[in-house]
Parts: C-alpha cells; sequence; structure tokens
DNA sequence: GCTTGGCACTCCAGTGTGCCGACTGCTAAG
DNA sequence: CTTAGCAGTCGGCACACTGGAGTGCCAAGC
C-alpha cells in the first residue's frame, strides 16, 4: 500500500470506472473490457499500464493474475470519498418512502420494525434500525392501576410512547386509593424531567413520603428501570434473505456467518454503537460509510455498512444503517437511507407526545 | 403406490431401519449397508428382493438406478404413525426448558417469542408459536389515562396480559374526570366477559348512557377491535439459520423459498392455520405431524412439520411448530415440542391474570 | 516520454473421458 | 423362500485438454 499515490483525473476516472462496473456485473474487470463499453480515448495498453500503478497504490487487487482487477478497501473508500457522485431519491422512492409513513404506528418499536421492512425493500440489502435511546426522552406519565386485590399493572409513558408496562403481582391487598396517590405523587415530581434525570433515588424519596411498602416500592422502581433499559436498546432487523440473491453470499459459510450476527440483537448493536456514540456528539447528522475490514470483524471483511443518524426530540439520536456485500450501489443506498432517516425523525417528532 | 400392501414384521422392520438410516446419515440406503449395520439375519440379496416390493408399494424411491432407497412421503408417514417408538424427553432438555420458563416474561408476546427461540435451540430446526386468539382470553380491564388536555393513553388488560395500548390525539381538550367515568363504567360493564363476547355495540352503549363525545367513542371502538386482533395473530419464528446446517438446503433456491415463507407472517400463519382450526374442537389435545406434499405447498415438498397446541385459561389454544427437512427426528422432536408446549402452558396459566 | 500493437504467458472454467465404487435386478442353485 | 454370483447401470471423481480472458513486457511510433 502507497498512500502517497497521487490520482491524477485519468486515473481517478478509471478507478471510479473499474468500481462502478464490478459494482454492476460482479465480475472482475479487465482493460479491453473498460476500452469497449467507455469511451476512454486511449488503448487497452495504456489502461493496463494505469491499472498496474492502482494495483501497485493499493487500489485494486486481482483475484488471480489472469483475470480483471476488483477494487480493494481503499478502491472503495476513495470512490465513496472522492469520486462517486452523489444521488437524490427517485421520485418513486420518495414517494413509497412518503406513503409508508403516513400510515405508520405511533409506537416506537413498531415504528423502528415497519422502518426496517421498508428499507430493506427499497434497498434489497439487509437494513437495521436503533431507537433513540430512552434516556433521551421526556417523561410524561406514570400511572399504578388497579386490576385486582392482589395484581396491578405499572405503565410508563415517554414522549416516544409506552415506555415500560408490566403487571405484578402483590403478597398483600393493596388498595386503589395508594395506588393513584403514588401515581399523582410520582407525576407531579418527575413531570418536565428527562428520563435520565429520573433516578431509583426519586422513587424511593416519593415512597417514603407516603409511606408506601417496600413491594410497591420496587416494583415502581423496576419498571422505571426497565422503561430506561439500561442493557437492551430497542433494535430491529429485516431482510436477511435479500442477502442469498448477492453472488458473494452463495457460499454458505459467509452466509452463516451473516445470520449469526444478525440474530443475535447484542452483535447487531455492537456494529453500530460506534457510529451512534459518534454522532451523539455531531452537530450535523450525515451518513457513514464503512467498508470491508473497516468494520473491525473478520466475518463481514466483504461488506460494508452505510448508517445514517436521525434525530429525535431535542436530545434523542436513532440510526438507520444497511448492510450488503462491499458492492453496494453505495449513492443509491446513502440517499435512500438518509430519504428514509429524515422522514422517520419527521414521523416521531410528529407523533411525540407533548 | 399400492396401499393395499400389507407390511409384515420384516417388511416393516426394513422399512424403519431404512428410515432411521436415511435420518441419520442424509445417504441414501443400500441393501448392504443395511445387513452390514444391522443384525437381520438375511442376506443382502434378499434385502433386496423385499426393499424391490416396498418400493412398488410406494415407501421407499431410488434417487438414481444404482442408488440405495430413500423414503417417500408414504415411508415416512408409515414410520411415524406405525413403527418408530415414541420418546420422551431426556433429562438435559426437560432441565433447560425449566430453566427457560423459570425466569419467563409475563407478557404474552415476549413468552411467545422466548419460546421460539428456546425451541429452535433445542431442536435445532426452526421453531414457530401461535399465541392463542385474544377472543378466548377474559376481559379485565380498560383505563383510560389522561397525559395531557389533548392526548390519552387507552390501556386494555385481559388475563393473557396487556392486549392493547395506544396513545391518542384528541382534536379538543379533554377532562380527566371524564375518561374516569368512563373507563369505571366500561369495566362494570364488561367484568367477567371474554373478549370474544365484548361487542362495539356494548362499548358504545356505555358512551352513549354517559353521553361521551364521537372522538373517544371511536378510539375506545378502535383500541377494542385492534385487542382483539382480527386478522393478526401474535406468531414468532426463530431458528431459520439452523436449516442451513442441513444438507437439504445446500440448494439455494430450496433455502430462499423457505425464508421467503418465514419473513411473511402470513404465509407462516396460514401453514398451522388449519391444524389451530381441527385443534380448537379436539378434546386431547396431541401432537400432530405433516410431511412433504400433505403441508400442501410445492415449496415445502422436502419438509416436514411438527404441531402440538396448548391451552390456555378454559378456551385458549396456542400452537407451536417445528418445521424442518423432512428426515427429522421425529421421535425426539414431538417429544421436544410436546415437553415445551407443556411448560409454556404451565407458564401462562401461572401468569394468568385472575 | 507517453502511447500503442504485438506477443508470450498465465490461469480459470468448462468439457470430455475413463475409471471406480455402490447398488440393483436377475438367475439358477440350494 | 433364500442365497450366491454376476452382469449391468449410474453417479462421482480425477484427469487432461482446450478456449478465452486478461496480464505484463517490449520495441516501435508519435
Amino acid at each position: 500500500m502507497n498512500d502517497k499515490l497521487e490520482l491524477d483525473k485519468r486515473k481517478a476516472f478509471i478507478l471510479a470506472t473499474v468500481v462502478y462496473e464490478y459494482i454492476n456485473t460482479a465480475e472482475p474487470v479487465g482493460s479491453v473490457t473498460l476500452t469497449q463499453k467507455y469511451n476512454l480515448g486511449v488503448s487497452s495498453a495504456t489502461i493496463r499500464n494505469e491499472m498496474a500503478e492502482l494495483e501497485a497504490g493499493g487500489y485494486l487487487v486481482q483475484p488471480h493474475t489472469s483475470a480483471g482487477r476488483i477494487p480493494s478497501d481503499a478502491g472503495y473508500r476513495t470512490y465513496v470519498d472522492r469520486l462517486m457522485q452523489p444521488e437524490s431519491l427517485t421520485k418513486d422512492d420518495s414517494r413509497r418512502i412518503r406513503d409508508e409513513f403516513r400510515e405508520a404506528s405511533r409506537e416506537l418499536g413498531d415504528v423502528i420494525e415497519q422502518t426496517t421492512r421498508l428499507l430493506s425493500g427499497l434497498s434489497g440489502n439487509l437494513a437495521i434500525a436503533i431507537a433513540p435511546s430512552r434516556d433521551s426522552h421526556a417523561f410524561k406519565h406514570v400511572q399504578l392501576i388497579w386490576l385486582s386485590a392482589r395484581t396491578s399493572l405499572i405503565v410508563i409513558v415517554t414522549s416516544g410512547g409506552v415506555a415500560a408496562q408490566r403487571v405484578v403481582e402483590w403478597s398483600a391487598d393493596v388498595a386503589a386509593d395508594d395506588l393513584t396517590r403514588l401515581s399523582n405523587a410520582l407525576n407531579s415530581r418527575f413531570g418536565g424531567r428527562v428520563m435520565e434525570d429520573v433516578g431509583v433515588a426519586d422513587v424511593d424519596a416519593v415512597c417514603a413520603e407516603l409511606h408506601v411498602n417496600a413491594q410497591i416500592r420496587d416494583a415502581v422502581r423496576a419498571a422505571f428501570g426497565a422503561s430506561r433499559e439500561p442493557g437492551e436498546p430497542e433494535i430491529a432487523a429485516a431482510g436477511a434473505q435479500n442477502l442469498l440473491d448477492q453472488p458473494e453470499f452463495h457460499d454458505l459459510r459467509k452466509l452463516r456467518a451473516i445470520l449469526r450476527i444478525v440474530e443475535e440483537q447484542r452483535t447487531l448493536y455492537d456494529l453500530i454503537a460506534d457510529e451512534l456514540a459518534a454522532e451523539g456528539s455531531a452537530t450535523d447528522p450525515a451518513p457513514h460509510v464503512r467498508i470491508g475490514h473497516e468494520l473491525r470483524a473478520d466475518e463481514l471483511s466483504e461488506c460494508s455498512v452505510v448508517t445514517v443518524p436521525y434525530r429525535f426530540g431535542d436530545r434523542g439520536v436513532g440510526m438507520l444503517a444497511i448492510l450488503g456485500p462491499r458492492r453496494m450501489p453505495y449513492g443509491r443506498l446513502i440517499a435512500l437511507a438518509s430519504g428514509t432517516a429524515r422522514s422517520l425523525g419527521d414521523h416521531l417528532n410528529d407523533v411525540e407526545i407533548r
């Protein structure tokens, strides 16, 4: 690898064309194909010389001696960063996104899931969505509901919708009045706060004031704990079967590795967690692309991921991602992910509870 | 096919052994293999004659002239119905099932999903679960919760947990008191009923009595409608990547067909809906096996499905299913599905809201 | 000095051939 | 009815061969 290699105009054009051609055909690109299909004004021998230099510079690789070239990670990187022309959404895609969100659910979890189905359908790849952490939601309401002497329902509502709902069973009878009083006290205490600032200590304090018994206190504590999801962010993925169509996944081992990653929410989350962290502080949310080994996972060394953050409320940041082969139509996918992220953010802010 | 062919003891043993051997090895079984691995007391030539008759009777087929035999749908059917010895759960499996349900969620949807993960892990195949229709649940509670002047939360609780929860936005201010009064009236009217018997007319009647405006009436109606899930039963599936390990799915076309079925909840539901309907009336819930073409779906002609119903409450019936290649260990899978169904039913009845 | 045509070379992928092994069905004898 | 033996069938594998695509290099030309 020689990062010093400057790309003159012709080299840049050749590199861009090789990447473009390979993305479309999935076949290594040779010098003759290039001169025939694109009007380069020079002969194939010249292209050969240029391609040899591009290979020396680390932008292209040869699968074997007598084959054409395919882009390396660095080749794709240069293409994405400097050579590719940005695309915008087609009319048709815009319409499908708009239609989808017009009748979307108000429930955060459902919306996330629906969005992955939409995005995987449009992109023909695997789509992933992470909901904004509930820590960033505004607290709206908590209600303890008397179901019977020994059972109650606790519901917590944030600006993002119902954040927790759990049925609890008591070992001693409770009175409906007590539950109402506790609900009112908690609501007046927490009103206007962000979930992040609702601590266990506050719950304890309110419970102590009202002389609520330990059992109820623990249940409320647990509900608030769950509502902030310490370890389990809301995440969804869809469209794994799209990957079957890509020739690079006809190898079953690779396919299995991917499916394993996707089926485990934890690994899936890790895959885009760092992007999420980086984005939390960024002022201008922008699409990011990670290519091959940049993903730092051996199983994914032949994949790329496009990530786009979206904003919810004042502080919430969620993430959309598309995972597919490195040989993906970056321009189109970036446009799709960005467009979907924008619509998703708009939708969430529309249905946000104020 | 000649269904009249009676199986004498030796033919039955040979058929059983061929099926057993093929299930374990995935290789066509020849007469010599059979005499060598199993103590039959006769020569391979005799076995050949017997196998030829079994083929004429429709129990075995030959993939090609110079290969051994593999079971036909009818061969598997006979094996499952008459030749196979029932298995019981191993200690280890019992323990894993018990452990899993010990700390299972109280939410019906979560439990269903967790169960499919458990069952797919234990069985090494694709697991499917359908929750009992909410029509059969007992109504427990409905609550309209005031969040702000223009937004409310409607929660409906049945014996199976929270059946519906939706945030609604009003076009005119509503008073908290009105919501409480309506909640109380609805609760006293519906208390003790089964969800099936909670009709739109009843909702309308209560709303009319209390002079509730049309907007609120419609929202409550919609919530009760959703809570009974007219078209969308709760269903989950897990373990598709297990199928990658089976040699019969190394053909990508077949694999894709299966994934398509699984990703679409509708087709997945149809797959076991008839079993569910048949089971609704049966007195003694028992495992069922459907093999190959019995599934009436071309894409699944090389698959089998084991289904086991489970009961919830007085009238609810749900279904567990395992989908895999016809070459599946029927005895083990039936035991696993039955054991899991029993534990699942017990768990649901434990956490049922009374 | 860059470009170009020509040429030798490399390597994959597809095809054809022949052989091996597994299995069958048939026949004739026990 | 069973069995040993045998001829016949067929898939799978190894092997060699070939065609084609593509490269690198070189010497000549602009």
